[in-house]
DNA sequence: TTGTAAGCGTTATCAG
DNA sequence: CTGATAACGCTTACAA
């Protein structure tokens, strides 16, 4: 009789097995010898009596728990669904597990699913959005919590921030603009704040300046499609009409699009220019073939796992740097040459 | 100096507030009784020290670790992903977390997937694709793992089913077509043949059946607007043009959508009426003003927790039937009525 | 109310 | 190669 009300554990297998629990131990532990024999009595015994190893109780004395959280606002977001499917996908290969804690956008809810990932042990934490505290920083650090940070801005030891181009991209979109012949730029931001979306929003104003172009700029809401429209509708109903606007998220630039095709009449890119970035699966739809910046997603999630695996590069702070290369699509004029 | 090298233990909160280590226990347990003052005491050092209890290893003795696993195929996609969106939201407020597991779309990934969830003693495992051999659905039971089955069919003791009206919604689909005067009719599905996905079929081809009309019918694909795409192409190339499209999924419905507009210069719902099913994001956008049949989300992940909470209902399968409303927009003539 | 001690299911250490 | 035995960090009788 196996356990004594839930799963059942190596005791139960040993004694089936006729051999100490030592030695089932040893049989599921990858680099262990035992000898061919005992190895399939362990074996037989364990698929007849349905084992499978207690992972916390392994994690709780080797202290490798396999457990990296994922822990970000806006999860449904296209965005980072997708890039949520890439880590979960990548940690399951490399035989990890991700748990996932959701935040709001306040950095408080951060701090709280940074300390959830320190209850469970988690290895580390992928922070997605958001931003910790600098004494939760320091929590998790005492606590062996590693942290990668995704287009964040904050700097600790025993962590990594892994960024993108987003400057450079936006002043790509300017030159992409003006070679299209538009001349009435327009930027479209959320109010978010986040360390990316600034970059963008600074990458493509500096730009403009030093070619002494003004720049009509809005910024409203959190990063999403009903934000986008807001934004197209204030933009589009000025009286100097923008012929061209870059959008700091795709999801901004859907929402400016239809707002310029169902609620001005407007014709794209004939009338107006845009251009978003992050490459979301509907920038591609023929609805929208929306030209725009790829989010490195699967180089995102190679690195931040490679990093994990990188055991003792917990010294210092580290910044990876990855590059967002242009989508060219159908919404700005020209073939983008 | 706490730890030897990891995170802080309640040995090390003890010793440093000067009580046992049973007293650190007991002011971390809700219903446990502590006199105020050595509660102070614990919390004072424990916060000094940036203590948090150790679930892992509380979950092995109390048998509570408050992991669920959320298994499934497609998790980036709109409504996959609104679906852990809740259910990880509503697992959170109850005090779990949730780990996430990618299958692909074949059952054995899904069985791997159930063997992790063993692994790491989660409570229960909601199953969103795939369906777990039954062989896998007795090793779950033996483990203590509860299961939950999102739209699947596969009924076990110690497990429960979540079922929309499929069938029904795919009635009314068709009856609204017919009330906006379109007469040749055509269904679009993919090929995975899941049981929502057949019900919705066989619910609009047996009411279509019933009043003698004949239908278009073509499945291609996994679920996604690409496949949709390639629907909508091959259903208007007909000579008999269809005028209505029942779309088992609304990333179908968009691609179809899609290639009416683009690739045959057709006017929706003038040319052609669409509906959907599930009622994703994009279907709500200007762009699609799909009318569709809504997933109730948030009532899925609420009857998913609450049957988690409802502790002993471990006696005989259950079912749980909830209804999928219209969501009547724009892409199907008239005004429903 | 408090502390002591046993036990949860593992792995690591150390004899044999 | 194998089997005792001691951790790991926690909860929970049991006794004080």
């Amino acid at each position: 009789m196996p356990g004594r009300k839930n799963s059942v554990s190596a005791k139960d297998v040993a004694a089936r097995a006729g051999v100490s629990r030592a030695a089932v131990s040893r049989t599921f532990t990858p680099g262990a010898s035992v000898s061919k024999e005992t190895r399939s009595k362990v074996l037989e015994a364990a698929e007849a009596l349905g084992y499978q190893v207690n992972h916390l109780a392994r994690g709780l004395i080797s202290r490798k728990t396999g457990i990296v959280a994922l822990i970000g606002a806006d999860l449904a977001t296209p965005y980072r669904s997708e890039l949520i499917r890439v880590l979960t996908e990548r940690l399951q290969a490399s035989g990890r597990v991700a748990i996932l804690i959701n935040t709001d956008r306040s950095d408080s809810t951060v701090d709280v699913a940074l300390q959830q990932a320190i209850r469970y042990r988690a290895e580390a934490a992928v922070v997605l959005s958001g931003m910790p505290e600098s004494s939760i920083s320091e929590l998790c650090h005492r606590n062996g919590l590693r942290l990668v940070l995704i287009n964040r801005d904050d700097a600790h030891t025993g962590s990594v921030q892994i960024r993108l181009n987003d400057a450079e991209a936006a002043r790509v979109a300017l030159a992409s603009f003006l070679r299209a012949g538009c001349r009435r730029l327009a930027l479209a931001s959320s109010q978010a704040g986040t360390p990316s979306l600034l970059d963008r929003e600074n990458g493509f104003l500096a730009e403009a300046e030093k070619r002494g172009l003004p720049v009509l700029c809005e910024r409203l809401g959190p990063t999403s499609y009903e934000s986008g429209l807001a934004l197209g509708e204030r933009l589009l109903m000025r009286a100097e009409r923008p012929d061209a606007v870059f959008c700091t998220t795709d999801l901004l630039a859907c929402g400016v699009m239809d707002a310029a095709r169902h609620r001005f009449s407007l014709s794209i890119p004939n009338d107006l220019s845009v251009i978003g970035f992050d490459d979301i699966e509907q920038a591609s739809w023929d609805a929208y073939a929306l030209t725009t910046f790829r989010q490195p997603v699967e180089e995102i999630g190679a690195a931040a796992v490679d990093w994990l695996s990188d055991g003792d590069a917990a010294d210092g702070p580290r910044i990876i740097h990855l590059t967002a290369p242009m989508a060219w699509r159908k919404s700005v004029r020209g073939n983008g040459k």
